[in-house]
Parts: structure tokens; C-alpha cells; sequence
DNA sequence: ACGGCTGATCGAACCGGTTCGATTCCCCAT
DNA sequence: ATGGGGAATCGAACCGGTTCGATCAGCCGT
């Protein structure tokens, strides 16, 4: 109720209270066992009865680090973007810095935006997931200058510090498993054109195709944007050849397989019974599915740990490996049987 | 590949280059018509000439303003915390705003924790979601002193600033729904004791049991921690008796929901055919689910954007309404029916 | 031709800390 | 008694901007 627009205690206050210089009121606060016990005491007891909190921002100042990092992400409706966020959230916590996070919606207008912050100091080093595939002309310049680090998507034909999996194995490994359970006639719903997981992606697709005897170029292949609504015109798409439907979509992530399978159940296909799905990701709803997705598991979480842990040293000034890919595997749950002819 | 750690340019730089003072800098730069169009014209060219950006640390310092908001939330792995995220992301870049977010893990020391970063004037104000019910302390002693928001969650005996939906009402409408539909025999899983939120809603469903005739004191219920597997825990506790089996469910929260679901399924109960379930908050995926959820819709993303425009007008030295509350309605899908006796 | 007014520019103080070199004081060895 | 060394403290510069009062031209009217 009181004092409500009483002046924020400075340490130009407390030295004045308790009696001493400001440097050493500085001093005593910050390096431990290098003034004298009584005036440390003295410097606590006037600190602790003003309420002082020293001003972060005129620290950041001089220290030049401005004690926060920031994370781009292209969507916040996709769980597994959100488990980066976590995972990112939770290393930048433990070692003391803020997060600032950014949605791009998948524009690049977006990642240019929050990327020329970095330039303003504002933010120690950014971890960026791209949503373009376009590195943001204002962020290239800055990457040889500024501790970036890209996760999960690669941008195009620049190889800087990144965390990712490896994509084009991960999807051979989920269209091989199609292909084992005796699908012949699938389709593909690919991410993005232009973007490197979708690439990776529809790149490891093809060469189970190529694997299992078939002539990856005779495969049906629509692309979608990553996000549901694409998912659902995508199979649309796919499945509107009576005759010569797919018995099983390979999907290059989970929301478009959401999509998918939600589309499947307004035209009355069942999913697995008519039409086998395999997403990528794992989001964390997957399992709770029905049918549980069968999808390729990509940890959304350690992703985001290992990658604040590579811009965190890189901000230390340490030198951290160039690039970490962390495991993705196939986890077969309910949504792809054999087909129904058999095998 | 060059200049790598050549030393960012300053005002100074700028000065220097086209011949003026720091502060002709400083003045050409940003308040237009303030210097005449020639040195306006120079100071423009060498700042373009040397990349030079203003060192957003040092504008702070003096403007006393840190040029971002923190958003606290309890959970990143519920989706309708991840909606307020995204509305308050979007309002907080549209009004140049940076937003840091702090994810509590529905502890309150965490959010003691980021608390204590407001008085280190690294934020403008704090948008806060409850998770714990208990005011953080250090919170509070600042709430009348610094610009904070409460919203979804209101914090216990404190009427601060606050943006959330009528739980009660909407809780009751939802309750009535079912009974509306003939159910007689139902079960609650309820939301964390202690937490507004739950309390509400709680209340909601019992007054709605009074208007059908039931006692209210008679409904068997089941709190849990607004997370998934509590929802799962919670259901098989509720259906262990299958006698008095009720046949339908009312769940505090759409995560819950989807626990209660997913042990249904594991139970192998038809939802709705053997178990009617009505949710509250209407996370994206709810109507993607099988059966789709039949749940009360909060608008997240609205909440967001309203919690922050409050908090940014309060920022901003207006003074906004002390409380907005959105509307909070019931959608009915597939996920109830009436029980299968018939009404 | 000169005083006064206006607009552009400048110098200096300030925001709130950190840090470094200088100073002071005390104690001990010579 | 005196000089040297070390610990504690201090003053001042600095981080990189903004802002305010002062200064300085240039131009006007009389």
C-alpha cells in the first residue's frame, strides 16, 4: 500500500548508509573475503534494510552480457516445437540466463525481425530453428560475430553450430518398416520444398523405396507446410484415386499426420485398417492418439538442452563441438499394420 | 569470415566518422527535424557506413526501461498455456516488446525465482500464471510497486490485476450439459486443491448438481494435478467400482481429460458409449482426439493478448481495468452422449 | 550597424553499476 | 626509529547512450 513511488534503493544508497565509498559497497557485495569482515557486515545489514537489488541493466553495461539468450522458433501450435522451448528453457535457467523466445510463424519477415535484436545487444547469442529454410540475410552477417546456434532445421547451404538428428536415416528406417510390413502402393506428405528436414526427409523415403525394388519417382507425393490444416488437404489429395489409393501415407511430421488421420476419419477410412500412417516427431500427444501414431521419436526436449548448452559455451567463450545429432528412432506403435490383402 | 571481433561501432564511432558531436549524434538519430537535413544527412550515411546500432543496454539504463515483459506459466507441456504464450508473444512484438518466458513447472520456488528478476529491473512487468495458488512472496511485496498480471489463475486473497474467463459459470454449464443429458451417476476429477481455477469450477459443477436434484455432497470425486497422468490415475480410481460405475465424467482440465481418455482405452471402456467425459479449456487438439472432446473452450490466445495489452498499458503509465474476463463456452462434440440406459 | 531572436550544435551531467590504479594505514622486520 | 609490504578503502574512469542548459552563428527588423 505504501511507498509506492519511492526511488529504488541504488548502491550510491547503501554506501551512504552504511558509511563507506561506493566502490567498496561494490566490492563487498561482489568478491567475497576481499574487504575487511566489518565492513562486509556493515555493507550487508545497510543492503538488506534498504531492500538493495543491483540494477541488472547497468551491469549487463560494463560486463557487456546482457545475462539472456533467445530462442526462434517457427511455431507454437506444433508440441514439438514447444518441447525444444522447454529443454532450451530449462539449461538456460540452470546456468543463470532468461529466455526470450520468438514465434515466426514461418515467416522469414518474422525471423529477420528478432533476428536484427541481436545486433542491439540485447541478448547474449540466439538459438534459432528456421521456419524459412532462408537464413535471414540480417542474421548470416551477425553469425560470424554473434554466437548462433540452429536447431533442428539446417539452413540452406550454411554450416554453422547446429543440433539436429539425423533426418534422411531416421525416415529410411520409418518407410523401410512400411515397405517390411508389405506396403507397396504408399504415399508421401513431405514438409516444405526448400526446407533441409524436408529434403532429408523425402531423401531417406526414397531410398527405402529404392531398397524395396520401386521406382521412387512412381511414388505419390504431396507437400504440406508442416502445420495440420496441410495435413488434412494433403491426404485429401492422396487418397482421391479410388482405385489406386495408398495402403499406408508416410508423413514427414506429426501434425500433418494429425491432420491425416483426422481427414481419414470425415471420409471414413480407417486408420490403420484402410490406410496405414507414419508420422516424424513424436509429439507428445501421439501416443495418446487414437490409433496411437506410429512415428519417428526426435527429442524435442534434449535437442533444446544440447542446444543452449552449445550457444552457452559458445556465449563462455568456450569452444564447443560444431555439431551434435542426437538419436531418432523409429517407435511403432498402433497406426501402421500390414496391409489388408496381406503380404 | 572477416573482422571477427573487431569492436562493435559506438555513437562515439558515429560521431567521430561524420564530424559532429555525440550528442548531434544522438539527437539526428532520434528526434527527426531536431538537427538541420544536412547533418542529419551525414550522420545517417556514417552510421550506415559503419553498421552501427545503438546498444539497446545503455538506452535502457537511462530510459529506466528494460523494453521487455516476463510471462511465468506452470506448464509448457499443456497446449492452453502454450495459446496464452502465443497471445502474448504476438501482442508484446506488435508493441516492441521482447518477451521472456518462465516456465514454473507447477513450483512455486521456481517462481520465486523468476519473481526476484523484476526487482533486478530487467523487466517491465510480469504476466503471471499461477501454478501454485500461493503468491509468491517476493511477488507480492512488489505488486504494488511494478507492473504485474495474474492471468487464467488467480492467486489466493489478492485482487491485483487479473484476465481470465468465469470458471464457475462455465463449469456449471458444462455440468449441466450432462445432467441435461440424462446422466445422474457422474464423477469428478478435480483440479488441484487450493487453486482457484479448480475451487471455481468445482463449484460450478456442484451448483449444477444442486439445480438437477442431486446432492452434491454424494458425487465422488478425485482431485488431480491438472497434468495428464493424474487424469489417468484419477479415472481408474473413479471406475474401480463397478457397481456404482458413474456414467459420466467431469475433468477439471482437457490434459486430465486426455489421461482419463487413454485409461478408458486402456480399460477397454468406450468413451462415450460406456463413459460420457467432458473436459475444460479446449486445447487445439481437442477436437482432433477420438472421440472429439467435448470441453468448455477458454480462449487462451485472447487471454494472452488481453494480459498483455493490460500489462503493457500499465507499462505504459495508463491505467487499465482491473479485471477483464472472456467468455468461457461450452462446445459440445463427440466425447458425451446421454447414458446408455436411455434418459 | 547593431541588438535580439531563433535554430543548430556542443559539452557535461547522468543512468547505476564495475574496475583499476592510487592512497592510506598498520604491522613487522631490520 | 624507520622503511617496506600488504590489506582495506577510495576516487575516478568507464560502459554507451540521453538530455538539458549553454554557446554560437546567422538573420531579422529598426
Amino acid at each position: 500500500m505504501a511507498e509506492l513511488s519511492r526511488r529504488r534503493p541504488t548502491i550510491r544508497d547503501v554506501a551512504r548508509l552504511s558509511g563507506v565509498s561506493i566502490s567498496t559497497v561494490s566490492v563487498a557485495l561482489n568478491t567475497p573475503g576481499s574487504a575487511s569482515p566489518a565492513t562486509r557486515e556493515r555493507v550487508v545489514r545497510a543492503a538488506a534494510e534498504l531492500g538493495y537489488q543491483p540494477n541488472a541493466t547497468a551491469r549487463s553495461l560494463n560486463l557487456r552480457r546482457a545475462g539472456s539468450i533467445g530462442l526462434m522458433v517457427p511455431d507454437l501450435s506444433n508440441a514439438y516445437f514447444v518441447n525444444i522451448i522447454a529443454g532450451v528453457e530449462r539449461e538456460a535457467r540452470d546456468r543463470g540466463y532468461l529466455l526470450v523466445v520468438g514465434a515466426t510463424d514461418w515467416q522469414t519477415a518474422a525471423e529477420e525481425q528478432y533476428s536484427s535484436l541481436l545486433r542491439t545487444q540485447r541478448l547474449d547469442g540466439v538459438i534459432v530453428s528456421s521456419g524459412s529454410g532462408l537464413p535471414p540475410a540480417s542474421l548470416l552477417e551477425l553469425v560470424s560475430v554473434e554466437p548462433v546456434v540452429f536447431v533442428d532445421e539446417r539452413v540452406a547451404g550454411f554450416d554453422g553450430h547446429f543440433v539436429g538428428v539425423d533426418n534422411r536415416r531416421a525416415a529410411r528406417v520409418a518407410a523401410a518398416y512400411l515397405f517390411g510390413l508389405g506396403h507397396r502402393r504408399i504415399g508421401i506428405i513431405g514438409g516444405p520444398l526448400g526446407l533441409w528436414t524436408a529434403d532429408q526427409r523425402l531423401a531417406g523415403y526414397r531410398e527405402a523405396a529404392v531398397a524395396a525394388g520401386l521406382d521412387p519417382d512412381s511414388i505419390p507425393l504431396v507437400h504440406g507446410d508442416y502445420q495440420i490444416a496441410s495435413g488434412s488437404r494433403a491426404a485429401a489429395q492422396l487418397l482421391a484415386d479410388d482405385d489406386a489409393r495408398p495402403t499406408a501415407l508416410l508423413v514427414a511430421n506429426d501434425m500433418m499426420a494429425v491432420g491425416a488421420i483426422a481427414h481419414c476419419r470425415d471420409a471414413g477410412l480407417d486408420v490403420p485398417g484402410d490406410l496405414g500412417i507414419v508420422g516424424f516427431d513424436d509429439i507428445p500427444t501421439a501416443s495418446l492418439m487414437t490409433p496411437p501414431l506410429t512415428t519417428v521419436r526426435q527429442p524435442g526436449r534434449e535437442l533444446g538442452i544440447a542446444a543452449a548448452r552449445m550457444l552457452l559455451d559458445l556465449v563462455d567463450g568456450r569452444e564447443p563441438e560444431r555439431s551434435v545429432t542426437l538419436p531418432a528412432d523409429l517407435v511403432v506403435r498402433g497406426s501402421a499394420l500390414p496391409p489388408k490383402g496381406g503380404v
